[in-house]
DNA sequence: GATGAATGAGTGTTCATTCAT
DNA sequence: AATGAATGAACACTCATTCAT
């Protein structure tokens, strides 16, 4: 099967250092290919292009991380928010499983999330966090209701932002995956002390 | 006088125009000749090469911005700690002096904090998290000692990272000045309240 | 093969012909490139860059020629000066032999010793000189020693000089091997006694 | 007068170094005008292009060096040689004067002889060996008469050659004048000899 | 299954030179 | 007497991409 094949499986390592040390944009598939030992020509028998071989990188875990960040907002969206108190810990079966799929290949999650310049994945960030505020702006324009107050959009995108880039530190900062569970915890609480305080408008 | 000639100043402006589109690495000097109708040559009477032309339009609003931040931090560091109260508003003065800096020159800080990588500029955002982390850090420590506990070095980091990421969000996706004046204040509100909370061990 | 390829061929004999016309500096590669009906792009395929180019019509024949004086001076080193008395005819075959291999590829070697500069190998000659210099002063010292005279620093490299300088005069202005073969020989016996009579101090 | 002007004095002190420096084709217009501190527009004024200065440095001395030789071949041209014998100090009141001559502004004669390679003036060498050889060649030629033997022209011209480099060689490996008069006498001897025994064919 | 060969458009940069003022 | 401004052509080099074999 093509996916087996050992010029292929090369091509991948190689093309991941790269991008790793260069970024999408400044590597150079010449470059490449002469780490991997073969022709230029080669990348184009596997992949469609450039961008092709990013995504045969890169592609799968997107997929996986997207899909894990949408079912986690859908979950719990029954919530009743009159009555709703938030307790330190809500979050952590969400924290972890995320951190989990962040550190199972990491490498290719940094390639994903700090390297993607210039190639067709490279507005990853922006659909994150585009589905974060969906999914908390949702939530908090129902906690809104319930206060009777007005969510306040500005704050709300800043705070999706603050999220995603959250984990993107952790992961881009921080080795190991015992550690990084450390630190989510207090981090997410922060986050959603944020959005309870000040996602309504004053 | 120099800085007057119609040739640099259109020259700057269609800089401007391409680097803000494209990016410092992508822009094409050819690109911005042919827009300002003068040959690439002319580019290199007025400017040393391409890090020149874009220090010329970034360079002055970065060393403003710079000092601008490094002076409010020396401003309040003989604060007693073991007496200490944060009271919202403490540092609307500083939130207010650093958003006049920023939108002043919009344009060009966009630039400067978006669109620099690959010039000479590309790490002025780690810069930035270098002097906010060294100062609030120091604050923390002392605060810290005060309450006899560690700091951590890790939320610490991360905690500046996110007040950085927090002001280039601000001037990135907020037109008007006044606008941003108004969503400052909570914004800073929470961060002071992620240092207080959370850059001690626990 | 690699080596036999047309365009390779094509390329290193346009490449030769305009490196003996302009020399290796003001050679232009635009111009070799359209003179082999190929594009630039063409020359980075199968050489590093001008100077691999370079390297690739004349690193070989450079190779065998200082190969070709070093194993020479090495021969005779061990002559006993005490009772020496040069003969005409004792160069006669280094002599030769070095003929031989200066007009076995003429042209290159020309590039070599008279269109090098501004290239890597532009300081093959004093390269030579060196060589001679060493192997030549090392005889004449023990000479001098003989002697019991002391050998002159100027004069010894002076004479390296003339000896280098005379051989690429052979090879730059005489079109037959057969008339350089017959020059040659009272060549070498003019510079023989140049150095017994002129490299000892007065 | 023009020739008094400041500026065109600082161009000619600060165009000499650079030519010094890097050769006649590589030194930049551009950087001797800046060391100098006028525009490059400057040099226009004074001197017709690169070329007009380069000659403005290297002209007059050129002439006085050419004249000085052509002047002593024509000395000693009456010479009777079906009597003449050798003696050694011949010519050393030729060699002394063209020391002096060389010596007199020896940085100029430098860039001449050394440096112009790609100016007007790049064969400048090759023009000296003409004149040596025209005239020793003469004598060579009625010595050969004299001895009823027939002059070998490639010798000549090797003898021509190398008596030129000879000069150059002491100039510019050679700094003080003193040393320079006492190395001349011997090489010329020298050179003498070879005139003598194998200008001559056999 | 992949190579070897080559393209064509692009890059930033440097240069001597010109000329109105 | 010289500047300030600009040209235009050249430079070596890099790139992703193509395609016959």
């Amino acid at each position: 099967m093509n996916n087996d094949n050992e010029t292929r499986k090369k091509l991948l390592l190689c093309a991941k250092k790269e991008f790793l040390e260069k970024g999408y944009a400044k590597a150079s598939l010449r470059h490449i290919c002469s780490e991997a030992d073969v022709t230029t020509g080669a990348v184009y028998f596997f992949f469609k292009d450039k961008d092709g071989l990013f995504e045969a990188i890169v592609g799968e875990p997107m997929q996986k991380l997207l899909a894990a960040i949408r079912e986690h907002f859908c979950a719990d969206s029954t919530e009743d928010f009159t009555t709703y108190v938030h307790k330190p810990g809500d979050h952590d079966d969400f924290a972890e499983s995320l951190i989990n799929i962040l550190y199972e290949d990491r490498d290719v999650v940094m390639l994903l999330l700090a390297k993607a310049s210039g190639s067709k994945y490279e507005n990853i960030i922006d659909q994150m966090i585009g589905i974060v505020e969906q999914n908390f702006g949702g939530l908090a324009e129902r906690y809104a209701k319930a206060k009777k107050a007005k969510m306040n959009k500005y704050m709300s995108h800043w705070l999706s932002h603050l999220s995603v880039m959250s984990f993107i530190h952790l992961v881009t900062h921080v080795e190991r995956k015992e550690d990084a569970l450390k630190y989510i915890k207090p981090m997410l609480e922060h986050l959603v002390m944020g959005w309870m305080n000040y996602a309504l408008e004053k």
